[in-house]
DNA sequence: GTTATTGCAAATGATTTGCACAAGG
DNA sequence: CCTTGTGCAAATCATTTGCAATAAC
């Protein structure tokens, strides 16, 4: 877990006259310690499965601090097009990424184009505002599928029992 | 109302096997009688206040027309980050447009930059993929707000009472 | 007639909240 | 202690659905 988030983390505890407990400790650290995107249920269950007693908690504590998380600015709130919402916990190491979800698996990949972002700003500019943030999601046909007939992601998804995509 | 729209709407309904009613055509009527975004809250209330009898229709049948027309290709779902889904009925005349949100009175504008749309198509194909559909919202403050200290947007918004966008 | 459509009310499902108890500082 | 945090169960709220009645075609 990347202690700049730590850090951060405890000065907005401080700065609100928050506690430190257990619980929320371990919910930070279960969302920290991957890169993956996740549901508040996702969340729930991998800490679930975690052996030990103390870092348990319940649902209503992971929504809880979820919430915190995305008021602090640690945690987004993305939209991958889902019924629940869905959180991003890489936007502190890399505050301006994109995402790409392919269609044919529903593998989500993050990527950074800073012509992207300069074309952004320049488009809000023109149009009278100053552009505080932007949110780019492109939803793609993966080209391994289509050229070769077979695509690793889609396989591990259907292995593995994933949600794939809903049909549009 | 778009005559093409008419046309694009019948074909489906027919491919489908499906039947005209009154209270589906009031309310595809009412929705591309207007360019402005909407919940399905928002349309229930605005057929409700249609004097005539023969265009009312119950909350269901209006969640059900509009999974229709988002089926159909004709209505998008937006993220405009509010808890309701939001929906956008310009896509066929404009389908390739962007959503610039305004901070400061929740204001949505779309506009189309073909610059924009090249750039992500070769993000998109520099990641092994092909771009089908894209999503960019820009939330940005206004600068007449900034500059002039007022914005007439914010000032309307609030005589209007209308929702202000959520704090962050 | 046959099958889609409607309206109602009940169900659903993610998220939030009230409250009594537990536990940081 | 005093106040925040937790867990539980109940409440919310948008959206979906089962079903009986209605209306297209």
């Amino acid at each position: 877990m990347d202690p700049s988030i730590e850090k951060r983390l405890q000065q907005f505890i401080q700065s609100k006259g928050l506690r430190n407990t257990p619980q929320r400790n371990a919910i930070v650290e279960a969302i920290f310690s991957s890169d993956d995107h996740f549901t508040a249920d996702d969340l729930w269950e991998r800490i679930r499965k975690t052996k030990s007693l103390d870092s348990q908690s319940s649902r209503a504590t992971v929504y809880r601090t979820i919430s915190l998380l995305v008021e602090a600015g640690l945690l987004h709130e993305i939209d991958l097009g889902d019924d629940q919402k869905t959180y991003d916990p890489n936007f502190v190491d890399s505050p301006a990424h994109n995402h790409l979800v392919c269609i044919d698996c529903g593998k989500v990949i993050e990527f950074e184009d800073s012509h992207i972002q300069l074309m952004n700003d320049c488009a809000a500019r023109r149009l009278g505002f100053r552009a505080e943030r932007q949110t780019l999601k492109i939803e793609a046909c993966c080209e391994k599928l289509r050229l070769h007939g077979r695509c690793e992601n889609l396989i591990n998804a259907r292995i593995q029992g994933k949600r794939l995509p809903k049909r549009r």
